[in-house]
DNA sequence: AGCCTGACAGATA
DNA sequence: GTATCTGCCAGGC
């Protein structure tokens, strides 16, 4: 069992990713700023069924495994930007943080 | 205590 | 593009 606290606000930022937009877990654990994306995971995987848990997705685009089938049918329902089976992390990322890209 | 697993991420080949 | 390794943090055995 995680902290409450933890768990409360992953599921807070995730209802607050607004409709056609996702957030990777790494994402969701640096707006926190405690644990990281594995702890997201968790969290969702068990108390994820209350928030809109297909607007997570991984870090390369690609949803959670076993649930990719559906997440991607109502992602493409929101009109999420989606690249065959996979979020255009380009155009739908939420909260979009810079990278550690030095150069462009 | 050690070891493996996981709704992950980044680097490397 | 895929495959593999390492790092991360928590949980289960």
């Amino acid at each position: 069992m995680v902290n409450e606290q933890f768990v409360e606000a992953v599921l807070l930022a995730v209802e607050r990713i607004p409709s056609g937009q996702v957030a990777s877990y790494g994402d969701i654990a640096e707006l926190i700023g405690y644990g990281g994306p594995r702890q997201v995971g968790r969290v969702m995987s068990y108390f994820g069924g209350s928030v809109p848990w297909w607007r997570v997705v991984r870090a390369d685009g690609r949803p959670a495994s076993g649930h990719a089938a559906e997440a991607l049918d109502r992602l493409r329902s929101e009109k999420v930007a989606i690249r065959g089976d996979r979020v255009d992390m380009s155009a739908a990322r939420a909260n979009q943080r810079p990278r550690g890209r030095e150069l462009i």
